[in-house]
DNA sequence: TGGGCGATTCGCT
DNA sequence: GCGAATCGCCCAC
């Protein structure tokens, strides 16, 4: 593997605008499993929709630290999903990590979910942390360092844009990126 | 201190 | 396409 992997200050410290689209197409390993990014969402702090709008909280207290730090959060009581702090200390920002393509610890990913389709495997955000072994206890944690892995893509992908996924506020804003083409994200855009 | 609600997923229709 | 599962967060009372 040539690739470098992703220095954190340099490349989270920037608009969560900017990081966004930069992610599609890297590879996010977890303690060995994992793919490729193919689908992401962009949540900013002055976005309703954040976690982070309204000021801290005990919760998202990560988001408001420095960048290139994992924010865990649970999902509906069932799932955990997993976020990536961008901008600077206190900027409280963050991308949503939708969809990954599977690329390695297949096995163990597929013995984690419990199904056998690989497309189902990592094709939403409670799905890939199901299949990483993602929960609470990596909140907090570096990006830049073990359990996860994260490398910068080669090349420059064909990215989409489309509206978010899930919420009731500021429905309207394209603040989700995927990797044109892709048979591994969690829904379609519209063309 | 209690109740409504959610950045979801899955199974059934 | 619809609704249940399920529980921590968060704010109103």
């Amino acid at each position: 593997m040539a690739l470098p992997p992703i220095i954190r200050r340099r490349f989270f410290d920037r608009s969560v605008h900017d990081v966004a689209p930069d992610l599609i197409g890297a590879t996010l390993m977890v303690g060995g499993a994992g793919g490729i990014i193919v689908e992401l969402e962009a949540y900013h702090h002055t976005d309703p929709a954040s976690h982070s709008y309204g000021g801290p909280t005990e919760r998202n207290a990560i988001m408001f630290g420095p960048p290139g730090f994992a924010y865990v959060y649970r999902s509906y009581g069932i799932h955990w999903c997993l976020n990536f702090v961008c901008e600077a200390e206190g900027s409280a920002s963050a991308v949503l990590i939708r969809a990954i393509e599977p690329l390695a610890g297949i096995a163990a990913m597929r013995r984690r979910r419990g199904v056998p389709d690989l497309r189902a495997l990592c094709s939403g955000p409670g799905k890939l942390c199901e299949a990483m072994g993602v929960t609470h206890k990596h909140n907090g944690l570096a990006l830049d360092r073990p359990p996860f892995e994260l490398r910068a893509r080669a090349g420059e992908p064909e990215i989409v844009v489309g509206p978010r996924i899930g919420i009731s506020k500021a429905v309207d804003k394209p603040w989700r990126y995927g990797l044109k083409g892709s048979k591994f994200l969690s829904k379609p855009f519209k063309a």
